[in-house]
DNA sequence: GACGTACCTG
DNA sequence: CAGGTACGTC
């Protein structure tokens, strides 16, 4: 006996859903700051000096970085060591031998080449070296921020080190040993945060450079210019991707030296706030990576989480921003690692891109984008990498793939099996699940992690969620119950995870079930008197009646399941009572239809058994 | 305010 | 079937 009334039911359709561990969404906040502040020991204009020699010299050029980030730590100011090694890095780019990036040329044009790619990369040093001189490569904004962010720093280490007494007496014995480590925490993040910023430029540039070349060479030689182009692609091609290893080797290396001076990185302490971004800011992406506001804003937002909402100045609220999120979409934490499994160290290569905001291919992802498609491109257009796509992620297959829809397109072409991740696109949070829009971080945080594969598109299609065999099994399960709890769908579909989105979807679900089957019990009743039935006794629901016929039609289409007779029954009870109001003249009420909601939400019946087990019945 | 529901619309 | 809205309940 169900008697599940309507206002007894579902009342706690987000239920197990909230138990999101927020803190960890800030580890991506930590980890972006870092590769920010890695590019900025490029950020000296020889990049591209060092890039190329990595082609040939590779291991020495990540020394060199590394030592670059090393002394740039050390150093006291960020400026001061970026002058020096500006100059020291010029020296050696002026005694640069030759870049023999040739990618297959023939040996002929090989050496044009070269002279070639010695003037492009002249011309590019030079763009690079004036942009990192230019005011937008490092505004005074930057240092004055940072001086703010330094003296706000004490704030977070009492929030999150032990609370203010504990901090200062521990400071107070070893003052200089926290300063230091705190100073050189954030100016590795400084660093990282520049260096991705430089990057960026880098790579606008390049497409520029590259670009404005060709039609140079239009006019000569016809075969040379094919020859060119095909060159100057690899050369690009090679550069992207020596671009991107040096960087994600620069946040290696940066991770190591963090560890090894053994500043406590973990997300508790750097993020701890658990207000993370919310769903609302996710939901205003949409502009390009340009009409983002500016990395530095980023950096300096994320940072305010780190303190922990520390002032008024930068507040989570104000993170509205929409390129971190979207950057940080697919990146969304699995359901697993909610809370201990993230807070593991990021070892760079280690965990599975996983939408794991602290997983590395999500950065290294990133850079592969802006390598690929430049600065301007929307990261909203970086693709829903499945898990089984993922190059780094072997194990990721092992995750639960019960996944949630919003808002998913169930059609009928798609019944019989899963839809494969691999079909997923871009992600726009905005769509992710109406209508309730106004989801919160934690739990859209809830939802990737129960999702492995959520994927948020503007065409919208989030893989493992509710399938057409879900719709399916729930018009059979409307035969038993028209009003079924929360608490029952939750028992009944236990192979998907339950969010306010997949509980309002399927709520929604049975509404319209509802709908179609008071319209046609409306009909039929109607019908009945219209035709001069007069005694409702003579009114039943049969397996051939025409009612039953269009329900069945409606709620059993392939006509492959048993209907239980206590629905005829229902249908029947349903009908007469539509009849006996309609020929009372009740339904001049607007409301005469509530009375009889409320006798047929009473005759509710337990679902099967076998519908808890059976994904497809 | 969140939630569930009915109703209307496309 | 879903979106939107209004209403009632908690």
């Amino acid at each position: 006996m169900n008697l599940s009334l309507p206002d007894q039911n579902m009342h706690n359709p987000s239920e197990g859903c909230i138990e999101d561990d927020k803190p960890d969404l800030m580890i991506p906040c930590f980890r972006r700051n870092m590769y920010d502040e890695s590019l900025a020991s490029y950020s000296n204009g020889s990049i591209i000096s060092q890039l190329l020699r990595k082609t040939i010299h590779n291991k020495r050029a990540l020394d060199e970085s590394h030592f670059y980030l090393s002394s740039s730590t050390i150093a006291d100011s960020g400026q001061e060591d970026q002058s020096s090694v500006s100059s020291k890095d010029s020296t050696a780019e002026a005694a640069s031998p030759s870049c023999h990036l040739s990618t297959g040329a023939s040996p002929d044009g090989e050496r044009p080449l070269n002279d070639h790619l010695q003037a492009k990369r002249a011309r590019v040093e030079n763009i690079i070296r004036v942009m990192a001189g230019s005011p937008n490569s490092r505004p005074h904004g930057d240092s004055e921020r940072e001086n703010k962010r330094k003296q706000r720093l004490p704030q977070h280490q009492e929030h999150s080190v032990g609370g203010p007494a504990n901090r200062r007496a521990g400071c107070s014995s070893n003052g200089d040993n926290c300063n230091t480590k705190d100073e050189e925490c954030h100016k590795l993040k400084e660093q990282l945060h520049s260096m991705q910023r430089l990057l960026r430029q880098l790579q606008e540039k390049f497409l520029q450079v590259y670009n404005q070349e060709d039609p140079e060479l239009e006019d000569s030689d016809e075969t040379g210019y094919l020859v060119h182009q095909r060159e100057s692609q690899n050369l690009q091609d090679a550069l992207k991707q020596e671009l991107s290893r040096a960087v994600n080797d620069c946040v290696d290396k940066v991770f190591q030296k963090v560890s090894s001076t053994g500043l406590d990185l973990s997300p508790q302490r750097m993020c701890p706030s658990p207000d993370m971004q919310g769903a609302e800011r996710k939901s205003q992406q949409g502009g390009s990576a340009q009409e983002q506001p500016h990395p530095e804003e980023t950096t300096a937002k994320a940072r305010s989480l780190e303190y922990y909402e520390s002032t008024e100045a930068q507040s989570p609220q104000d993170q509205t921003e929409a390129l971190s999120l979207v950057v940080r979409k697919p990146a969304m934490t699995p359901l697993s690692s909610v809370a201990p499994t993230v807070k593991r160290p990021y070892p760079l290569h280690q965990p599975p891109f996983q939408f794991n905001y602290s997983t590395p291919l999500h950065d290294s992802q990133i850079l592969e984008h802006l390598l690929k498609y430049g600065p301007h491109t929307n990261f909203g257009g970086l693709p829903c990498m499945p898990p089984s796509m993922d190059r780094t992620s072997p194990d990721s297959v092992d995750l639960p793939w019960d996944t949630i829809t919003m808002r998913s397109k169930v059609t009928s072409s798609h019944l019989g099996h899963h839809p494969r991740p691999a079909a997923l696109g871009p992600v726009t949070v905005d769509n992710l699940c109406l209508p309730h829009v106004k989801m919160e971080c934690g739990e859209l945080q809830n939802m990737a992690e129960r999702n492995p594969y959520i994927c948020l598109n503007s065409n919208v299609h989030i893989q493992e969620g509710l399938t057409p065999n879900h719709l399916k099994k729930a018009k059979l399960m409307f035969f038993y119950t028209r009003y079924p709890s929360s608490n029952v769908l939750k028992t009944f579909f236990p192979d998907v995870k339950f969010n306010r989105c997949i509980t309002s979807q399927l709520i929604k679900w049975f509404s319209n079930f509802r709908e179609f089957y008071y319209i046609q019990m409306e009909k039929f009743a109607r019908q009945a008197i219209v035709d001069g039935i007069s005694d409702v006794k003579d009114i039943s629901v049969s397996r051939d009646s025409e009612l039953f016929r269009a329900l069945n039609m409606h709620y059993n289409k392939a006509n492959d399941f048993q209907v239980p007779d206590r629905f005829l029954e229902v249908a029947e009870i349903t009908l007469h009572e539509f009849y006996n109001a309609i020929s009372t003249a009740k339904d001049s009420d607007p409301s005469w239809k509530k009375a009889i909601y409320k006798v047929i939400c009473k005759l509710d019946s337990d679902v099967p058994e076998e519908f808890k087990t059976s994904s497809c019945l």
